[in-house]
DNA sequence: GTAAACTAGACGAGTGGTCATACATTTGCA
DNA sequence: TGCAAATGTATGACCACTCGTCTAGTTTAC
């Protein structure tokens, strides 16, 4: 089976329909039924587009965080404001996106996936870990810039409070979830101003 | 159907084989067959025991914290110690299980089944919500007494840094799962040390 | 003898995945 | 240029199995 340009393009709208179903139910509460009823095809045709449930996962994530981050990556490296702004101005994105289109409810699709899966599944862990560790890395080379400019002390190595940062928002989107409200990420932003990039 | 003390031995050495089970798997991925395989009872007892899959749920969470939690409590509230190394103590005394007994694998099972569960089960998030909340009074109660003492600074209200604490300890789990390392964990401890509690 | 404690087995619905078949489009060659 | 062969796309019935739940019944204890 060679992959088409028709192929391709019928296989990332199933994966379009799939994502907002994985975001919001996870991977075992969200069956290749839901998938093919949510994209109006037959069953038998997922298999075409394919390999398996796993694949169309892994697949999902990849495109999930391709179309998701480029986003707010535009704001993290806006040249128009210093590199601490940046941040912060990324973080605050971030924060309204969380309470405005997702109304405090969905968090984030890789955060969700990793806290069910990463355990027992070798192929979405390392595709979640992959796509998180690109974020990181954005997110260091901007603290390095603040840092270097004299924005920010460098007592905290770089990357260490790349990965503070990215897990206190991981948490504070699973404890929205459980608040159903917007107080864990506002609580986040206000330390993360206050405290960690001042 | 009364409620005996026979009964309610034998429904707890349920709940803490499925404990195990839900921890490591969570909810959907863990069926009542593979906890009555677990606690080597037959399948028909399941329902003279518990309601239903979900009501077995609720309660193995209840159990959960309840059994977990003390523990820990110990520490935060050992009168030996200043209020600000209480709590340093605890959330060391935490990571140090986190790494030892869960091997950076498992992570918390309340965190595991709120990112899996709380959009869509409102027992489970009202039960979730419930005990992390009186996890988070007991820390704030330490943080108050700590800046009460001038031991820490008054600048962030108590409850708010409970809850960013609490977020970022979640965040680092999950991240230590998808990692497969201690690192997160690690790194949280470093910054709760040198930035939040300085 | 009787009531309470317990359980076997089956229910209907749903699971991820397969496959023979049919139609559509492109290709190669006469 | 014509047309068959090859390839790409589409389909739904069907597989063996598992799901959570329940009823009708057996076993146990007093």
């Amino acid at each position: 089976m060679v992959k088409t340009l028709k192929h391709d393009i019928k296989a990332d709208f199933l994966l379009e329909r799939g994502i907002a179903l994985l975001w919001s139910k996870g991977y075992n509460a969200t069956s290749v039924n839901d998938i093919v009823k949510a994209a109006e095809i037959p069953k038998g045709s997922f298999y075409f587009y394919f390999k398996s449930k796993e694949d169309f996962a892994v697949q999902a994530i990849e495109k999930y965080f391709n179309d998701q981050f480029p986003m707010t990556l535009e704001v993290l490296l806006d040249a128009s404001f210093s590199p601490k702004q940046r941040l912060l101005n990324f973080y605050e994105f971030r924060a309204e996106y969380l309470k405005k289109e997702l109304k405090n409810k969905m968090g984030c699709m890789g955060c969700n996936l990793a806290a069910e899966m990463a355990e027992h599944n070798e192929a979405i862990r390392t595709v979640l870990l992959c796509k998180g560790n690109w974020i990181k890395e954005h997110i260091t080379a901007v603290i390095k810039e603040a840092q270097e400019q004299g924005e920010l002390n460098n007592e905290t190595k770089a990357s260490d409070l790349a990965e503070f940062m990215e897990d206190a928002a991981k948490g504070a989107m699973i404890t929205m979830k459980e608040m159903d409200s917007s107080y864990p990420i506002d609580n986040f932003l206000t330390m993360v101003q206050r405290v960690l990039l001042k």
